[in-house]
DNA sequence: GTTGGAATGTCAACAACACTGACGTATGCT
DNA sequence: AGCATACGTCAGTGTTGTTGACATTCCAAC
């Protein structure tokens, strides 16, 4: 391993491609275009009392609405101290709205208000802004190579989460 | 925009990848990525006294020998406080070296020592093994428009930074 | 050669956001 | 009744980012 060609010859195939040089050129693409990902919002955000949290729980919570407290955590992946803090404040601006199930009275569902869901517009065309203009220059075929890689990158779990997420959407 | 079909019609091509579903489902496929890119390295350093931008500071480091604080400030995106509080504890437990330049005395040049580089290998080992194993899931065209969507969707400046250090690696 | 500005790096204090641990309350299930 | 689940909260801590102030070094104008 990392001996700069790990993985040389097997079975006939090119594997050219997993080369170590390869793998540390994703591994560096990931790093600079996630920083590209989340520029546009964490400018916006940064202007009000908000963070790169609040994005999250907002997105998620505009994505599947009525979602629970726990569900949302799952997705996260965060402790429910650290949502609690960001939803408590999204409450008490009025950006999200919390209901008492009604079917099981503990859980709580999340909805976005009208300010809530002026708020996500404002972030995600300005996220999509830049999704898109990527899409467009890259093409239709290295766009379907770019959802395949990173869906092998996930973990089983939320692999799951994003297939069920994606099944919902649409 | 965000009417769900923003990008309808456009010169006869068939550019339903680029319709606001298509492109939520890719802004969520980075999310749930890069935490699993992130995951394994994490795991290992939380053992240690040390976080996520320890990993990269050394990440870069030993992509470039010798490399100046301002250098890494610039690919890392930080503040130059923020990155000499990370560089002053690997530097302390005697990761990194710090050498004072010879033309110009204000510049230091960053080397890793031999406990930097074993810890180096440990880390990017990790996060190679999960990379290497979505490029051989994903195949070498889906690789490659992988690499392709991620160099769109860096900042000019970063894609940039990006090309220079690919051109350096080998 | 001295002076003043720009560049480089360091120290200190603070904010955002994650974590753990412990506890309380309401509700559901058996 | 007793135990588990879902949610909220308080307190404490760590990492990583920020701004502000400051020391050192270089260089160029005077």
């Amino acid at each position: 391993m990392s001996d700069g060609r790990s993985t040389s010859a097997h079975h006939g195939e090119n594997l050219l491609f997993l080369t170590d040089e390869q793998l540390r050129q994703g591994i560096e693409a990931m790093f600079f275009a996630y920083r590209g990902f989340t520029a546009d919002p964490d400018r916006i955000l940064s202007d009000m009392a908000y963070g790169r949290a609040h994005h999250r729980a907002i997105h998620f919570i505009n994505r599947a609405p009525g979602t629970t407290v726990n569900n949302l955590l799952n997705i996260l992946g965060v402790t429910k101290q650290s949502l609690n803090r960001v939803l408590r404040a999204l409450i008490e601006q009025g950006l999200v709205e919390s209901k008492v199930g009604k079917v099981d009275k503990r859980e709580r569902h999340l909805f976005l208000t009208d300010e809530g869901h002026k708020l996500e517009q404002t972030l995600s065309d300005a996220q999509r802004a830049r999704m898109r203009s990527a899409f467009r220059d890259a093409g239709p075929e290295a766009v379907a190579g770019f959802r395949t890689v990173l869906e092998a990158m996930m973990d089983a779990k939320m692999q799951r989460a994003y297939t069920r997420l994606k099944e919902t959407g649409s």
